[in-house]
DNA sequence: GATGAATGAGTGTTCATTCAT
DNA sequence: GATGAATGAACACTCATTCAT
C-alpha cells in the first residue's frame, strides 16, 4: 500500500492514513489454536454471518440460518464464535479494516489532489455496492453494540482527521475543526451510498454522482486548486 | 411559519419549504372514530412506544413493555394499533412531520442568509438531542420497514431540493445536482448530532460544532456572502 | 303437521313421532322480558351465530364476528346469552327442533309407505342442504357441549325408536332392537348427507343416492312391500 | 393377513381389501433422519398428541400439554412437526392406517361370510373402545383439517367398495350403489360406536348390539344366507 | 338499554444456547 | 472435534368477558 509523500492533502491524506491493523484473523479461539481446517470454517462462518445479517438483519438473523449457509452443524458455531453477539462485533471490525483499506487503496491511487480525493470516496462507494451489508450491519449496531459502532466510525474519522490536520497545516485546506469535517464526511458518504448504491441496487454510483460528491466535499473544504 | 422572500437562497429556503401536513394526528382507527379518552390513550401509547424503542430498538421493545409504560394493559394495544410494526411505522411518520417542522420553523427564524443554515441546522441538532429516538428509530427502520424508511428521507430531501433548486435559480449557491447535495448534507448533519448529542448524551450540540458545521455546507454550497 | 295414522309404519312413522315444543322461542333473559325490538336483536343474534358458527366453526368463531355480523355491538351480545357456550347450546337446541320438523313434515309428505320413508330421508338431506351449520355445529358440540349433543341423537333417536317400535308391532318390518336401528338410520344419513351434500356443495342429494339410501334401508329394516 | 379367497363377498370382503401401507411410520423428519432417541421421543409426542386431542379437543389441547404428557420441553415438540395443525393431521393419518389395519384384521378372521362380516364391525368398534381418540379427532377434523378429514372417509369408503363390487359381481348381495352403501355402513357403525362404547363408557360394545348392527346391515344388502 | 373501551390470561411458535454422544 | 437433540424463556397477538358511560 503506497501512501502519497509530500503532496499531503485533505481526504486522499486522510485515508491514507488509517492504521490499519496487518495481522487480521485471529488464529485461536479460547486458547485453542485453529487447526487449517478449523481456520476454514471459521472463515466460512463469518462469511456465511456477513450474508445473512446484511440480508435479513441481526435479529432475523438466526444461528441455525447461518451454520446452514456455512454448511456446518449448528453446535459447531460455539466452537469458534462465543455468542450470536460475539461473531456480529467480529463482523464489524472486519468490515471496519476491510473498508478502510479499500479506501485508503483507492486514495493512493489518485496522483492529483483532486483525484485522489475523488478515488476516496469512490473506493467507499464501491466497498459500499460491494458489500451491502457493511452498510447494514452498522446499523443494527446501533442497539446490538453500540461500542462497536462507534468504534467503528472513530477510527474512520481518525484518519480523515489526521489527514485533514496535515492538509491544513500545509496549507491546502482552509483552517476548521477536523473532527467536524470528518464526520460531515462520513455522513455525506453514507447517505450517498445508501440513496445511489443501495437504494437503486446498483453495482456501482454513476460517475456523475461521485464528481458532484467529491466537487461538493472539495469546495467545503476550501481546497486550492481543487476540482475543476 | 413566515417564509423567507425575496432572498430566497439554499438551505434555509430548502428547510422552509418542506410540505407538512397541518393535520397530523389521525382519529380514527380501522373506522372507528376515537372518543376523547380514547385518544388520550393512543397517544400515551405512542409516546411510550417513542421511548421504548429510542431506548431497547424494535426488538428488544416489547409490546408487553410499551403497555407498561404507556399504564394500560396489553389488549389495550391492539384497539389502537393493528401491530408492533404498525406503531412502529406510525412513529417513523409521526417523528419526520415534526422534525420536519422544526427545521422550517428553525430556518424561518434566521434574518440574513447564513443564519438562516445556521438556524435550520441547529433546528434539527436539537430536535435530536430532544427526541434521540429519532435518529435510533430511524436506524432500526432499515430493516423493520424499509418503505418507510426511505419515505423519510425522501421527504427532507424533497424540501432541500426545492430550496437548492430554487437558490440555484437565484445565483445564490452554485450550479450542481441538487439530490446528491441534499442527501450530503443530510448525511452530514446526521452523523454530526450522532457525534455531539448522542454519543455525548448532552442535550445540545456545542455552538461551535453548529458554526463549523454550518460554514462548510455554506463552502461546499458555493454560498455568495456566505458564512463569515 | 299430519300424522300418519293406521297405515302406522317403519321410518315415516319414526320421523313423524317426534315430540317438539310448540313455542320454540324464549322471549325472556334472566328474567326481563323481551321486548319486540329485543326480540329482534335475539334471533338476529342467533342467526348470525348460525353463520357464523357453521362457517368457522365454535373456535375460529368469535363473539365480535357474531355481533358484527347481526349488526349490534359488542356488549350488547351479553344482554341475550351469557356466553359464547350458551349461544352454541341454543343453537344446537334451535336446530335439532327445526330439522326434526322438517323431517316430521316430510314423512308426513308419502301416501305409501315406502314414499313416507323415501321423503323422510330426503326431507333430512334437505334440511342439510340448506343448513349445513347444523351437521357442522353438531360436529363442534362435541367438545364443546358433550351433554347437548348427546341430547341432540337422543331426541331425534327417540322419534325413531318410538316409530319403530309400533311399526314391528304392526308387523310391517322386522323385529330388533329398535334403539341399534335407530343410531344406525341416523348414521347412515349423516355421512351420506356429509359425501353428497357438504362435499358435493350441492343444493341438494341426487334423487338417486336418496332412493339408493332409501332401498337399503328399507331392505335393512325387513320391510314387507318395501321399496319396488 | 389372510384374504377372503374364492368366497369374496360384501362386507367382509370389503374390509379385507383395504390397502394399507406396510412401512407405515415415518422416520425422517425435514430430511433429517430419526436417531433411535429421535424415534422414541416422536412416538412419544404423537401418543401423547392422541391422549390430548382425544380427551379435550384439538382447541383445548395445547402444545405445553402434549410437551408435558410426554415427558418433553416445549421447544422439542417442533423438533418433530412443524406445527400443531401437523401433528393432528398425522393422527388421523396414523390412526386412519390402524383402524383399516384393524378392520381388515378382523374380517380375515371370519370363515362364513356372516361370521366376517361380523367380525368387520366388532373389529371397528373394538378399536373404537380402545382409542375414543379415532371418533373424537375425527370430529375436529371437520374444521381443522378437511382434506385429511375427507381423505379418511374416502380410504374407508374405497375398501368397503372395492369389496361390495365383487360381492355383487358374484351375485352375494344386491346390485346397488356401492358407494352410497359405503357411506351409510360407515355412518352406521360410527354413530353405533358413539352410543354403545363413548356414552357407555364401555370397554366394548354389547355383543347383542354388534349382532343387530350385522343382522341389520346383512338384511339392507340383500346377503344371500345372511345373518341366521 | 346499548355501547365499546379495557382487560389479562392464554396461545402457538422461535431460537440462542447447552451438552451428551 | 463435531454433531444435533433438547431446552425453556420470551414474544406477538387473540378474544371472551366486564363495566363505566
Amino acid at each position: 500500500m503506497t501512501r502519497d509523500e509530500g503532496t499531503g492533502n485533505g481526504l486522499a491524506a486522510g485515508t491514507a492514513q488509517w492504521p490499519i491493523e496487518e495481522a487480521p484473523a485471529p488464529t485461536s479461539v479460547e486458547g485453542r489454536t485453529l487447526s487449517r481446517k478449523g481456520e476454514r470454517t471459521r472463515g466460512a462462518l463469518l462469511e456465511a454471518a456477513e450474508q445473512v445479517f446484511g440480508a435479513l438483519g441481526y435479529h432475523e438473523a438466526s444461528i441455525v440460518k447461518i451454520t446452514e449457509a456455512a454448511g456446518v452443524a449448528q453446535g459447531t458455531f460455539y466452537r469458534y464464535f462465543s455468542s450470536k453477539q460475539a461473531i456480529f462485533e467480529e463482523l464489524v471490525v472486519d468490515l471496519n479494516r476491510r473498508v478502510r483499506h479499500a479506501m485508503s487503496e483507492g486514495a493512493a491511487r489518485g496522483t492529483t489532489r483532486a483525484e485522489a480525493e475523488r478515488h476516496g470516496f469512490a473506493a467507499y462507494l464501491r466497498f459500499t455496492a460491494e458489500h451491502p451489508a457493511l452498510y447494514r450491519i452498522i446499523r443494527q449496531a446501533e442497539f446490538v453494540s453500540p461500542a462497536t459502532l462507534r468504534e467503528h466510525y472513530e477510527k474512520i474519522a481518525a484518519g480523515y482527521v489526521e489527514g485533514l490536520r496535515r492538509a491544513m497545516g500545509e496549507g491546502e485546506i482552509v483552517e476548521a475543526d477536523a473532527e467536524v469535517l470528518a464526520y460531515a464526511l462520513m455522513g455525506a458518504g453514507e447517505l450517498v451510498g445508501m440513496r445511489w448504491v443501495l437504494w437503486a441496487e446498483a453495482s456501482e454510483v454513476p460517475e456523475v454522482v461521485v464528481d458532484e460528491l467529491a466537487a461538493f466535499v472539495s469546495r467545503g473544504l476550501g481546497a486550492r486548486n481543487g476540482w475543476e
